[in-house]
DNA sequence: CGCATATCAGTAGGACTGAAATCA
DNA sequence: CTGATTTCAGTCGTACTGATATGC
């Protein structure tokens, strides 16, 4: 017992390494990735999408973006066309595979959620996911 | 707005990262980083540790410790010798330099506690924490 | 020209794995 | 021989920086 654990800091970051390390681990059980569950949910239910407006709908920098978008192209789950009206652009578009990977992914997630806050009863996870979003970065 | 943000393990995620930018941002200012504070306050005000102590004490993965303690070695904040007792082991110990170095850097790491958690009001901090606390991974 | 878009290559820090040498 | 300790080299995820080519 070190006083790292008097830390909310290391405390925070320790919870968080957990979590992640429990949704990877079920995403890869069907070769699935963080990056992608992000994208596919940018582009589930939504217009087609620029490649900077999927890095702003997800967070993601654009580069890597870029990155795994082609992943996706690759594996069939996204379309990616030129915009006819700006050259500089792809129109990306999620595929039929794709929703139906994103379903999957969204269940895995969901049941992932409710693993990570196993720990808390229902008041103490509202005041934590309350917490949380004062917490996020930029307001 | 995406759902990605009605994700707890995405908010998580993100704050955790906003408390790592705001305390990596810190202590760079002096140069210092994450791991050289974990094992400098592994080894404040106790005896020396072998290498496998430090590592259990501050969570850190035995190579990690090897390659830090090198580091924090050449620049004097720590002096390593070989264990009389047992020929695998080193005897680590922190110098007076490092003495005051971690109590430099325990400052730092103090202000940023009270920066990452600004947005919350003590009651609010004492739940968080609390939560934090039994979402910390092994038990 | 300035600015936006997409892509390539590379870096950083944290956590981790394999393999090896040394020695109890 | 088994097992513990240290060390080297490298991988993985996430996030990021620089530089470049292209087109508005």
């Amino acid at each position: 017992m070190t006083s790292l654990n008097a830390l909310p800091t290391w405390l925070l970051s320790r919870a968080s390494h957990r979590a992640h390390s429990i949704l990877t681990e079920h995403l890869s059980l069907v070769g699935a990735r963080g990056y992608e569950y992000r994208i596919l949910e940018a582009l589930a239910g939504t217009a087609p999408l620029s490649q900077v407006a999927i890095g702003s709908s997800a967070r993601l920098d654009r580069r890597d973006v870029a990155v795994t978008l082609a992943n996706l192209e690759e594996s069939g789950l996204i379309d990616r066309n030129p915009d006819p009206d700006d050259a500089r652009r792809n129109v990306v578009e999620i595929t039929e595979a794709g929703q139906e990977r994103f379903l999957q992914l969204t269940s895995i997630v969901a049941d992932v959620q409710e693993e990570v806050l196993a720990p808390l009863d229902d008041e103490m996870r509202a005041t934590f996911v309350s917490a949380l979003c004062l917490l996020q970065p930029r307001g």
